[in-house]
DNA sequence: TAACAATAATTAGTGTGACAAATATAATTA
DNA sequence: TAATTATATTTGTCACACTAATTATTGTTA
């Protein structure tokens, strides 16, 4: 029946999925970048819109504040980022990069570049804009109803 | 620069995937099922191939094998599926569904399609089309190199 | 201004994913 | 047939996703 192409849809979209992050990752772990690939958009983000709170990180990266917290708590560990109390607000506080997380995106960046090319091999400039069209549409099916 | 856009890809299709499996999972408990997003398919997966043993399902679930056992043992736990003993290879199982969890499974099924259609709006057969082939070709471009 | 509500961030708990290692058994081979 | 190799499954560990609960602080209002 018609129903079931459904589930088949969503199987197709989570395997995608998890094979482009175990890929990335795999790639990670191979070239020693000491980061996963989670940790590696956080701190990337940071890196692109410095000073921002919990809050609005996680807005930016995608993310839930539970999980944003503790990929700030690992990049922290690592020394690639830090926690800046707000000055007017003590709940908030700040995320920033680290001169230390600062050398690493620019280290790794270029790398990374180079090997997500290989997932988008095949595919050319009119199935890029319907991959975006039509996941975004699914997004927002399932967005605020 | 071009590269960039590959890193926008791969949000754009994590996000997706993420919100699709959330937007289900929140169905579930809704409607108190009983079965998280995962168990259910791979409950449904025994349902349609009885007798397989743990290495067979997961490749047809799409999951790696201990992320099964581990499916497996809350649906053992839930009384929805047994493990049964291989006659001759020790080693081996098959994995079958209890009358409890064909009682689900019939119960549930058409209302998972039901709220799963809620993604696939204005989508139409071309989309999916699309959808399909272009995910299916990223899939492959990282599959055994 | 004291009580209450709202907000920011974290913590706790459960489930899942990936990978490596361990265990038990079967198959092969020297 | 004893030793080795291969296979099936489980266990251990770390990371991430999501929900709910908690803590600390700020804002609101009676």
């Amino acid at each position: 029946m018609l129903n079931e192409s459904y589930n088949q849809y969503s199987f197709i979209l989570d395997r995608t999925a998890r094979k482009v992050k175990q890929y990335a990752q795999t790639a990670f772990a191979e070239q020693q970048f000491d980061l996963t690939v989670d940790q590696w958009i956080v701190l990337r983000t940071i890196y692109e819109n410095p000073s921002l709170s919990n809050k609005e990180m996680a807005e930016l990266c995608g993310k839930d504040q539970p999980t944003l917290t503790r990929i700030i708590d690992l990049l922290i560990k690592k020394e690639f980022a830090e926690r800046i109390s707000h000055p007017s607000d003590r709940r908030s506080l700040r995320l920033h990069i680290t001169k230390k997380g600062e050398y690493k995106i620019q280290e790794i960046a270029p790398k990374v570049a180079d090997f997500r090319m290989q997932a988008w091999k095949n595919l050319n400039e009119e199935d890029f804009a319907h991959f975006t069209r039509i996941l975004n549409t699914i997004y927002d099916n399932l967005t605020h109803k």
